[in-house]
DNA sequence: TTACTAAACAGTAACCAGTATAAACTAATT
DNA sequence: AATTAGTTTATACTGGTTACTGTTTAGTAA
């Protein structure tokens, strides 16, 4: 994820205004969990902008995920959404016990759709998904 | 997906009771969409059964979904989960426009995670999701 | 058959993540 | 310093889902 100066640059760039506000959503999210929840990120936040409203937290969220800076990652079986800080291409390993997501540093070749495959869409982008059970889990659960 | 008379006989074996309502909701799935949502399960049903409660279509559903026999796959921006009634392995194909979900029919070979990258989980299934533009939002959104 | 009981059902309230709205505030510009 | 468009906040609201509770029913066994 870029630095939290980056994203000052990029909002300033882009016409948008420099909040006290933004800046710490900026700073949580460069140093902060690699895919935090809006709520995680307003928590994170409020620690040093206690009267920070969510709404904020949510509305600057949205404007990174417009501008391609946040890419959102659902969580199966926890309804909020994830924001990922690493926006290029890589994949996942999602524990199905704690709810762990983590990234998987390996890249897949020969993951291009065949033509007939397609149905006709245009693809942007795709993403692979591990699901299985972190160490921890398979420990307090064995199976 | 199996038939509504295999879920039938797989909540009996559960010790599980057959009410009308599980059973029209079985015959709903059997038949029925792809990836429904609760609330598409819930109307469709309700067309055969106008008082059944939308509880226990919720209910039903995680059941089947606790006996292995529907796979939960979320539905970034939409916030409603949807089940899937293809328990086997496949990936999906996801319209970033009208978020239509279909099913792809190709296997990846070479999904396998290497022990290293794995990071001690257990993996249990993967999933390739590709996200894109179907043919008709290509169409009313070109780009 | 009828009687019994645990399971399932329906209806309602509550919950949670996220969105809409509108009034108050402020960063950036002049 | 004044202006103003963009931003923040508080609050109300929505949609999907779950918790709770009293009522009904499927399955079983007299
Ligand atoms: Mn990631
Ligand atoms: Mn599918
Ligand atoms: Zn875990
Ligand atoms: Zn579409």
């Amino acid at each position: 994820m870029k630095s939290a100066e980056d994203m000052v640059a990029l909002f300033r760039q882009q016409g948008l205004k420099i909040t006290p506000q933004r800046r710490a959503i900026f700073e949580t999210l460069a140093e902060g969990a690699v895919h935090p929840s809006a709520e995680e990120v307003y928590r994170r936040v409020q620690e040093g902008l206690p009267d920070i409203s969510r709404m904020t937290v949510y509305n600057t969220l949205r404007e990174l995920v417009a501008l391609g800076e946040l890419v959102e990652v659902e969580d199966v079986s926890s309804s909020a959404m994830r924001y990922d800080t690493e926006t290029g291409n890589h994949h996942h390993l999602f524990c199905l016990g704690c709810h762990a997501l983590v990234d998987v540093d390996q890249s897949f070749e020969a993951l291009e759709l065949p033509q007939a495959a397609a149905a006709g869409y245009r693809i942007v982008r795709h993403q692979v998904t591990f699901y299985g059970y972190c160490p921890t889990c398979q420990k307090s659960n064995p199976r």
